[in-house]
RNA sequence: GGUGGGGUUCCCGAGUGGUCAAAGGGAACAGACUGUAAAUCUGUCGGCGACGCCUUCGGAGGUUCAAAUCCUCCCCCCACCA
């Protein structure tokens, strides 16, 4: 099997390393622990953590022992990395609850059994932290001189609203978590996206200082799509991994509408699919590109999701846009089933419950679309139908004030459609 | 604590008494073209069963026939000084 470094490489997740060969070298060995810090500024993770999460699982797919650190001590204090504008402090008891969100998030991605890969919270070691002591013992390492160059507290100590003394201290603690588990976990290897450069230098520094010895760091770079934005941000929020905040099939949609661009990126960084066959989808064109797209699609949700979600937003999204045949010859290591066509479903389409009584006295098309979120007030509800972007079971809404009652109804549902995209299905109850 | 500058609709940003639901740009949404892609063009873009009515310009009052615009007090941000 090759090296971590080199399949982490070739798959587009290193931006920057320290000491390069002597970590190809750390990495041959059997067995290494890896780290990557969580925050849990919210109960979820969204997609932009993906590329941490997909890291830590080649890492343990190598053989080697993962730590996910919750940041539950570190989220108190809010890292100003990268950050234009300071972070709401959060209250230790949703930090502990996003904590709790998270790990469940992390178990689908990483074996956790068997301590196979460890799961721990800072808050553990740095919420009893004594002030006097920390500061002799680890403060006494770190120049403010220095401090102050790097490129995390750079962009803060520019703007407008400065720095505060409290995220200043951050770098000390993702450094002395560092130390920590170099300590307590045997770890010489931290992760983090590249705008963790100057805190996980800070670790490796202050591991030096303290034991003389050498640990690792590895950046992965910012993930942008193609036009240019941050991956997991999208106006109508992020993507989020957990299921009840953002579907399986929403999920799957997401992906579905990857930028011709980005697939083959994509299919790297959030696959396990080889490279050989990823490097082909360069050449592909329009329906071939497209059912890539969904091989994509597939294989991230299956691995957020499961088999089963996988497979159901599968069918609910051939069932809308028609069915994807397999296609010899492309990402044929994924288990793409090739029966989607044959069970169409569109039981994963958003759908709504309508009492019958509310039906059978008839709902105006522009109130109906409000009520199931496909327009945002009555007013946008009723230009999206005067736009003519308005669809009741496929057939175009010409008034905004069409009653739709239980006659529309086909074997007791029906689907409504804004755009293109978005689907939404009612039923009577 | 002092002096000066500022807080406008999702974001940036114009507007200094009526012509302001508020320019312009971005984002977003819809239509056309397509491949559930991109680019482009067109339209929309506070709420409301809607050629009208209601609510917005940091907050609370006030002046006026009329206030985002003027006055008073308060809150918040920034710069310089202390």
């Amino acid at each position: 099997m090759p090296n971590v470094l080199e399949t982490l490489k070739e798959r587009g997740f290193v931006e920057n390393t320290t000491h390069d060969q002597e970590l190809q070298d750390y990495l041959n060995k059997d067995v290494v622990t890896c780290y990557i810090g969580f925050d849990p500024t919210a109960s979820s993770l969204h997609i932009g953590s993906l590329v941490p999460i997909m890291s830590l699982a080649h890492i343990q797919r190598h053989g080697h022992r993962p730590i996910a650190l919750v940041g539950g001590g570190t989220g108190m204090v809010g890292d100003p990395s990268g950050k234009t504008e300071a972070r709401q402090l959060l209250t230790p008891e949703i930090i502990e609850a996003n904590a709790n969100g998270i790990k469940k998030q992390l178990s689908q991605f990483i074996q956790f059994k068997d301590d196979r890969a460890i799961l721990l919270n800072n808050a553990d070691w740095l919420n009893d932290l004594r002030y006097i002591p920390f500061l002799r013992d680890i403060g006494r390492h770190f120049s403010v001189n220095r401090m102050i160059k790097a490129e995390s507290y750079k962009m803060r100590l520019d703007s407008e609203e400065g720095l505060n003394f409290i995220e200043f201290n951050y770098m000390l603690l993702q450094a002395y978590d560092f130390l920590n588990l170099f300590d307590t976990q045997d770890c010489h290897l931290q992760m983090g996206g590249s705008d963790q450069w100057g805190n996980i230098v800070a670790g490796i520094e202050l591991i030096r200082r303290v034991h003389h010895k050498t640990a690792f760091g590895i950046t992965f770079p910012l993930i942008t799509t193609s036009s240019g934005e941050k991956m997991g941000k999208t106006a109508k929020g992020a993507i989020w991994l957990d299921p009840t905040r953002t579907t399986p099939y929403e999920y799957y949609q997401f992906w579905v509408n990857t930028d011709d661009k980005d697939v083959e990126k994509f299919l790297a960084l959030f696959t396990f699919l080889p490279m050989e066959e990823i490097r082909k989808i360069g050449e592909l064109q329009a329906a071939e590109l497209n059912y890539a797209k969904s091989v994509l699609a597939y294989e991230t949700t299956r691995l957020a999701h499961g088999d089963k979600q996988a497979t159901e937003a599968l069918r609910a999204a051939a069932s809308v846009f028609g069915a994807k045949k397999r296609i010899q010859g492309i990402l044929s290591s994924s288990t793409f089933p090739d029966d989607a066509s044959s069970e169409l479903s569109v039981d994963a389409v958003p759908s709504t419950m309508i009492e019958s009584n509310k039906l059978n006295e008839g709902i105006p098309a522009f109130k109906l679309f409000t009520q199931v979120g496909l327009a945002k007030s009555g007013g946008a509800a009723r230009r999206l139908i005067e736009q003519g972007g308005a669809y009741l079971n496929d057939v175009r809404v010409e008034q905004f004030d069409k009653i739709i009652s239980l006659d529309d109804f086909i074997s007791s549902e029906i689907i409504l459609r804004a755009g293109k995209k978005r689907y939404h299905k009612i039923s009577a109850k």
